[in-house]
DNA sequence: TATCTTAATGACCATTCAGTCAGTAATAAT
DNA sequence: ATTATTACTGACTGAATGGTCATTAAGATA
């Protein structure tokens, strides 16, 4: 341990720009591994390399924090995948097969998977996020599920499914991995390889989706 | 409103017996609902119709309800399962179905499935929790799935798979249904028909295992 | 009816924590 | 340098709530 201390480094730095966002990452980490309720606020500023006082700066309360927390990036992410799918060329199963595999690079593997777990634990303590969330997210997801299936069925590769539920079904493996990422995983009980499970995934639900008699190979699917 | 009160009806009575488990299926409803930190014990008591004083006769603290909700019941049907299942005679692919109908009916559709939504929110702070209902609940119920499937592997029914993780993605569409109806669908925020999209679950998983060739009809499946 | 046992109560205490604000120090302006 | 501005701090407060316990009364016993 150095005599006294080494210079006399300022004991905070000034940088109202870069303070949201940090905290934000903060906040979303603790609300995951805790719960809302759980988290105080001390130690989200804490972690963000603040004080609680700066917190208030920026949010203005608790619950602002938390919803700042759950609209941030998520909304951004879904226009691009809409985005993304709909110019997709090939065959429907290797669409799925890539729905599937880039939801989770972009998504599931991230930090914002997060948000899943959050917003399924506090869904009844926030009800208007809650319809926030699920039209902006879960719907916005679902169409794009539905759109990939019905491209499949009318291009004779797919047989005909019922497409109220069907999506749900789809997404369910991909949205478990997230959520066990974020439980029994995050806190060492049991490790899962999200290669082998997706993998595996994709090639159950092609084999489910396909036609008994399916389309022969090399035609191009076109749409309705 | 009758005049006074109708006749003097005593202001409460003394049930020993029946308390415990009241307050438990209070306790239980209320987490699920609102999370364990933010659930409070008045609320509990008042819902099981006594006062918070009664409630701490018969548990320690608010972790010690936790607990108890929690194991209770669940690892008594575990058993159940496995032995209906173990004694199951037909084919590999109505085996699967009725595993997939049966766990709706006798845990999905209840209470019970509460506690999957409860266990995977507060498994970071409940690490001991979370490691016994791991050991005696998901690998109970995944054990149960890897037999089935490997019984239909064995018997050509099925194609060979990876067992590692296709029990989890065989449970993940029953479990996220239990998830949604006790998060969004709770709260009014979308319904979800379990028959049809049990059944759309059951159809996908079976052609998605059933082997290219499928086995003879009539060929009786026999345990390795 | 009189007495005893104990299930049940609810006022109370101690702690925790969201939210506040007077003050401090890092930076910009002059 | 001096002054002005404001990002930031951290001690403080008031409300909420987990947990306690002296008291009350339901039901059993005789």
């Amino acid at each position: 341990m150095p005599v006294a201390a080494k210079a006399i480094e300022p004991r905070w730095g000034r940088r109202k720009d870069a303070r949201p966002g940090e905290l934000a990452v903060a906040a979303l980490e603790l609300f995951v591994e805790r719960g809302f309720a759980a988290t105080r606020l001390d130690d989200v500023a804490r972690r963000a390399g603040v004080s609680k006082g700066t917190l208030y700066l920026y949010f203005d309360s608790k619950d602002d924090l938390f919803k700042a927390v759950v609209r941030e990036g998520i909304v951004a992410r879904i226009v691009e995948f809409e985005d993304r799918m709909h110019a997709y060329q090939g065959s429907s199963a290797d669409l799925m097969r890539l729905l599937i595999k880039t939801w989770w690079q972009k998504i599931g593997a991230t930090k914002l998977a997060g948000i899943t777990k959050l917003m399924m634990s506090e869904a009844g303590n926030f009800p208007e996020l809650a319809r926030f969330y699920h039209d902006e997210v879960i719907m916005r997801g679902m169409a794009i599920i539905t759109t990939a299936i019905k491209r499949g069925i009318d291009s004779g590769e797919f047989r005909p499914i019922e497409l109220e539920h069907t999506p749900h079904i789809c997404a369910a493996p991909v949205l478990m991995l997230m959520l066990w990422r974020n439980s029994f995983d995050l806190c060492g009980i049991d490790k899962m390889d999200p290669d082998i499970y997706l993998d595996t995934h994709s090639e159950l639900l092609v084999r489910g989706l396909l036609a008994d008699k399916p389309a022969q190979l090399g035609v191009r699917a076109k749409r309705s």
